[in-house]
DNA sequence: CTACTATTTTAGCCAAGGTTAACTTATTAG
DNA sequence: CTAATAAGTTAACCTTGGCTAAAATAGTAG
């Protein structure tokens, strides 16, 4: 009675298999999360993924700024990788975020705004960067997955993480 | 000269301010990389991000078929915090992939295509987890940042979390 | 000043991932 | 068998982040 359902995935077939029933010892260590706990971690990852994109325009402007003194949409866009009109059309989304603000035609600034949250992804990466590295893992690597690791990691990871390169440091001198 | 242009960000001001001029020792360590290789990340960032949904859709899908013994999408709702008209959606997408097969108003399978992402997709999310516990890190917050980490981890990263995870069991026995 | 080039913006397109509301189908209770 | 409930689908909408092609503006060279 149960397999024929299985297979099929009807629906109704749960009911005359309650879960308290399922042994406990010996899925204890894999088991599924509270369904609540286990939305609230994917709800994170969508919240830093609202965020992920803003902070790395204002980290590489912020980073343009300082290392060519300048910060181009042109220039955004080829380190992006992506065209003109794509950055375009999000330094419109940050202006209306007040994070960036410039005149029409002219090249991006930061606001105090776009400062402060610049400061905050630049610290974050380059914590993450350097834990990498102190893990071992290649140069060329541990940029590619900085970049995306960086929006993932909790604060409580971040000083995780900053500890152990400082120790790591410490070791090797 | 320079300062009112750069004040409002005139973009010819770079003309008479050529690149090679800069103090290189200055900021060798900080240095942006070149063009090229930086957009490169952001690729790589861009084209883990296209994956990553449907990783975890099938990486739970497969869960609940193991602990449940149905994959129901309304469980599928429930744990991933979205309306159930999402996941219909999205299970269209994995239909239209073949990574998922299913009859109207049944519940869900993998195909064999959806079971080995499946099985990819949660040996890294278990060397992600256990990595961040050994490094120190409470399991809530292990558990939060593995979630959207897992998928941003090469498999040179993979290797070295795996290798320390292993040793720092061992160092603990 | 005029032409040319570089840069930026705009318009129109698309796919992904989310929502709510209304509808259909399946399962269960009486 | 029928009514009620649970589950799944569909339609209509939204935002984000891509794209190309065309238009507008800025900077430069003659
Ligand atoms: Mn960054
Ligand atoms: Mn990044
Ligand atoms: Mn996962
Ligand atoms: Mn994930």
């Amino acid at each position: 009675m149960l397999l024929p359902y299985e297979q099929i995935g009807y629906i109704g077939a749960m009911t005359d298999f309650p879960n308290d029933v399922t042994p406990d010892r010996l899925c204890k260590a894999d088991a599924l999360p509270p369904s609540d706990q286990h939305a609230r971690q994917y709800a994170a990852v969508r919240s830093a993924h609202e965020t992920e994109l803003l902070e790395d325009y204002v980290e590489l402007i912020a980073d343009l700024l300082q290392h060519q003194g300048e910060a181009r949409s042109t220039d955004v866009a080829a380190r992006m990788g992506v065209s003109q009109a794509t950055v375009s059309k999000t330094v419109a989304r940050l202006k209306s975020l007040e994070l960036v603000s410039s005149k029409p035609y002219r090249s991006l600034f930061l606001t105090e705004k776009g400062e402060a949250m610049a400061a905050m992804s630049h610290q974050r990466h380059a914590i993450v960067l350097k834990f990498l590295r102190a893990l071992g893992v290649s140069d060329h690597t541990a940029r590619i997955d900085a970049e995306g690791m960086e929006h993932h990691a909790s604060q409580e990871t971040l000083d995780i993480m900053q500890r152990f390169s400082r120790e790591q440091e410490r070791g090797s001198s």
